[in-house]
RNA sequence: GGAGGAGUGGCCGAGUGGCUUAAGGCGGCGGUCUUGAAAACCGUUGAACCGCAAGGUUCCGGGGGUUCGAAUCCCUCCUCCUCCGCCA
């Protein structure tokens, strides 16, 4: 959420600020509106109140010294039936300007490109080459049933579509990838490993931004307030919700696996063949609280967390920034991390590293004691990031076809042997 | 699932209708003392909102109600604890 003070100190910036970010027309206008009334309603209403609050004191007092206090008692009465349409008044105005500001987007950080959508946005590196073969190379989707390892068609008997059933080497090595990616943060990166509840109530996912405006893309479980995370963002961004963090203890940097469920609504058509997009999906999630004075240091940290795992399984990526129409509803900078898939030919996105500044954490009241002016302690918000390192079924994808052999056996990346009991390739089971 | 008990500031905890402007303690911050630190002592220290300011309003798990007035009484929901049942 953005502040209240900030879109009322900053009106007149406010279509610069938020160009390209998908703002409803007249939204602004209507947002200024209702907040001049509802100031106005409010100090009047807080007038009365504060007429009441003394007139109630000093009825106390008199009937503590016998007197007669009927009169102040009708007074006071009579206030509180005065006040009451001013009431009613000054809550239908809360309850249009909530809405409003609960669906305005993040406002981007001033270096994130302009553009409308994903065709504006720039690459800013390349690691390694687009892996060669003297053969044609084959798409997972090929080369995993081919193997035996991948089973697409008992997923969409047993569930469904967009479901896959992992076996042998592949469920292996899905299970050695998790074990890789949470070793390398935890000894080598600094991360504090956390494994959260898979489900998470309402307030979660308001928190971090996912509610009230995306609920189409999640699993509801029927009849309670209960949802399947999309994500580990959003059960670890929501371990501090509610809390006031010491600055000593910044910055905090978890680590979590979590297997995430996605509707995927809206993506029909997009990405059907294949693990690529699923509604079930296994993820580690890097998430970091930081000061606002070092997100974009910690923002940079993050993401090369995420690319040095990538480099340490030999696999070929560039880091994009995304322009300002592609960037998500929370964030106010984002690098995407695209492996280069063989079958594709072409580079997918596997990693997505946020810098969400406090517009998640004013949602989930995160904050943190620091000093003020004059020396003096006051609450400020944190900053809250994460990205994926690594999401497991694309970099498994990633790694059979980067790693697929002429006679359709694979070899596994030299990091990972060791977490498969020394198993350096996959042949057809 | 059943029966009891309990939710008060960053933490602990007092408070059963108006001297609560939430006592006291811990922790934090500043100071005195000290070569430095510890101890001791002194001071200070919740949040949101309206307002240029002075000042004001709201918040004692959430929501609703009674009352001139609610942390305190009533209703309801949530969470935690204890015991019982069931269970990996």
């Amino acid at each position: 959420m953005i502040s209240r003070d900030f879109l009322r100190k900053e009106f007149d910036r406010l279509p610069h600020l938020f160009r390209q970010r998908n703002v409803p027309a007249g939204a602004l206008e209507e947002w200024r509106d209702i907040d001049a009334v509802r100031r106005m309603r409010l100090t009047q209403v807080e007038g009365a109140r504060a007429a009441r609050n003394s007139l109630s004191q000093k009825i106390g007092a008199k009937r503590k010294a016998g007197e007669n206090s009927a009169g102040d008692e009708q007074l006071s009465k009579e206030i509180a039936t005065q006040t009451l349409s001013l009431e009613a008044e000054l809550k239908a105005l809360d309850e249009r300007l909530v809405p409003i500001e609960e669906t305005l987007p993040n406002i981007p950080q001033d270096d994130v490109p302009d553009g409308a959508d994903e065709a504006q946005n720039v690459v800013l590196k390349t690691w390694g080459e687009p892996t060669r073969f003297d053969f044609p190379p084959l798409a997972h989707w090929d080369l995993g049933p081919a193997l035996g390892i991948l089973d697409f068609e008992r997923a969409a008997k047993i569930t469904g579509s967009r479901f896959t059933v992992l076996k042998g080497p592949a469920s292996l090595l899905s299970r050695a990838l998790i074990q890789f990616c949470l070793d390398v943060h935890t000894r080598e990166h600094g991360y504090t490993e956390v494994l959260p509840p898979f489900l998470v109530n309402s307030a979660s996912l308001f928190g971090t931004g996912q509610l009230p405006k995306f609920e189409e893309d999640l699993f509801h479980l029927e009849g309670t307030d209960w949802y399947l995370t999309p994500t580990a963002e959003v059960p670890v961004t929501n371990l501090h919700r509610d809390e006031v963090l010491s600055w000593k203890e910044l910055p905090i940097s978890y680590c979590a696996y979590t297997p995430c469920f996605r509707a995927e609504a809206g993506a029909a058509g997009k990405d059907t063949r294949g693990m690529i997009r699923q509604h079930q999906f296994d993820k580690v999630e890097l998430v970091k609280f930081t000061s606002s004075q070092a997100s974009r240091e910690e923002h940079e940290r993050l993401t090369r967390d995420a690319e040095d795992l990538l480099e340490r399984l030999e696999l070929p990526y560039r880091r994009i920034a995304l322009c300002r129409g592609d960037l998500g509803f929370a964030s106010a900078k984002t690098y995407d991390l695209e492996v280069f898939l063989p079958g594709q030919n072409g580079y997918k996105e596997i990693s997505s590293c946020s810098n969400f500044e406090d517009f998640q954490a004013r949602r989930a009241a995160i904050r943190v004691k620091v000093e003020g002016a004059g020396g003096k302690p006051r609450n400020e918000l944190v900053h809250t990031l994460n990205g994926s390192a690594l999401p497991v079924g694309r970099t498994l994808v990633a790694i059979l076809e980067n790693f697929q052999r002429k006679d359709g056996s694979v070899s596994i990346p030299k990091v990972l042997q060791p977490y498969c009991g020394g198993l350096a390739e996959i042949r057809r089971l």
